[in-house]
DNA sequence: AAACTGACTAATA
DNA sequence: CTATTAGCCAGTT
């Protein structure tokens, strides 16, 4: 990565992603000081080096499901879901999370369906 | 340098 | 619910 800056910020918030809960890009964003740029939130995703201890698959889209991605293997999105179930997160029928009771909740409370719940 | 690409989102229709 | 439009910007070609 020619600007490691940005993805520094973007590993940091997702790194303290508690365990059992879930992100939007756009909420990623948001708290790595980028607000508007999920884009490159999950740009950043894709280029983590293996090792990396950023909890990746932590991060869902807005719409509570596993973005498709373009990967060679096929295998990334199946793997994401793998891996949230074992930390206790459910889906639903569609194979969607429901944010309402699973999105991070930075603060003490002050968003999640009260609040404007995403941009 | 210009054109393409992409793990996104929100607003309309 | 789906489809379309537009905004966004770093990295690749």
């Amino acid at each position: 990565m020619a600007n490691p800056g940005n993805y520094a910020r973007i590993c940091e918030v997702v790194r303290r992603i508690p365990r059992g809960r879930v992100a939007t890009y756009g909420q990623v964003a948001r708290l790595a000081g980028l607000a508007g740029h999920a884009r490159q939130v999950g740009y950043a995703m894709s280029a983590l080096e293996d090792g990396t201890r950023v909890p990746w698959h932590r991060v869902i889209n807005a719409r509570g499901e596993i973005s498709p991605r373009s990967d060679p293997a096929g295998d990334g999105d199946v793997r994401q879901r793998e891996l949230l179930r074992q930390e206790g997160v459910m889906f639903d029928e569609r194979g969607r999370v429901p944010l309402m009771k699973f999105r991070w909740r930075p603060r003490g409370g002050a968003r999640g369906g009260a609040e404007s719940a995403e941009e």
